[in-house]
DNA sequence: GTGTGGTATATGTGGATGCATCTATTACCA
DNA sequence: TGGTAATAGATGCATCCACATATACCACAC
């Protein structure tokens, strides 16, 4: 629910740079890295593999970020065209007033605490699955082939 | 990105129930108050007026829920079917586990402390919007009709 | 009875999400 | 050098999500 209404904020008031907060977080994670393929941005972005590449699929054709060759034909590194590193930058304001807002509401000190808490429980959750081959009881998965 | 993470390990955990961390919440809901239409739903789960129709109309094909006989023949009042109820009994020692997962790494005061103050942030985002017309600079919107 | 406005829900559209699986390409080793 | 394993992305599918808008139904005035 909470998450529900966080994603709307943010996407709310984006709205004017016509970026989702999805969108927003993939170009400022790119523009931090100068250029990024999937496995790059999966991590950090917490974004499933497939999910990237529609998302990013999207934004190429929105014209945000361009393909760069790269010598491993496999590897698909991408960064922001001009017209993307515009768009970024004319939503930051935006996403740093939502950022604020949710500041204001939830109180610095609580939200970085539990920024950071919520960063390890992701790690936690992360390994949890991955390829390390799910443990345990259900891992309902098994790769018949 | 925390949004996603924690969403993903309801539902990585609800997993063997069938049900999705939405479909949870939608049926603990409905149980919850014995029997429930979609205006009823919206605003304590926070879920758009539009997915809650196709959300119901899932857990109605699924078999969960039952619509109810309503006087007012737009109301589409719905309850649990028995089966519905067996699922979510049996989802519900499985939530539990996900929760206390969490609390346990957000730590529970802090927990509690977020969630307080993230429904207050709600309430403010929902009315921010909602049919109070919208304030402020933006509100894109104006409905032509 | 009929029009009018309001309320409850449904539909069209487009993006976001993740699982299972597939293809393309590279790496590695006999 | 040939074959196989590993890796990077892409695709099919089902759901979730919300905005704009349409439809169904009700109540009330006339």
């Amino acid at each position: 629910m909470v998450s529900r209404a966080v994603t709307q904020l943010y996407d709310d008031i984006l709205r004017p740079s016509g970026l989702r907060v999805t969108q927003f977080s993939i170009l400022a994670a790119i523009a931090r890295m100068g250029e990024a393929n999937l496995r790059q941005l999966e991590h950090p972005l917490a974004i499933d593999q497939t999910t990237l590449t529609r998302s990013l699929g999207l934004l190429e054709r929105s014209g945000m970020i361009e393909r760069v060759p790269h010598p491993d034909g496999r590897v698909k590194a991408m960064r922001l065209t001009s017209r993307g590193t515009r768009t970024l930058e004319r939503a930051r304001p935006l996403w740093a007033r939502a950022q604020e807002k949710i500041l204001r509401e939830v109180g610095t000190t609580a939200w970085a605490d539990a920024q950071r808490r919520l960063a390890r429980l992701l790690s936690v959750a992360v390994e949890r699955r991955g390829r390390i081959g799910g443990g345990g009881a259900y891992s309902p998965r098994a790769r018949s082939r």
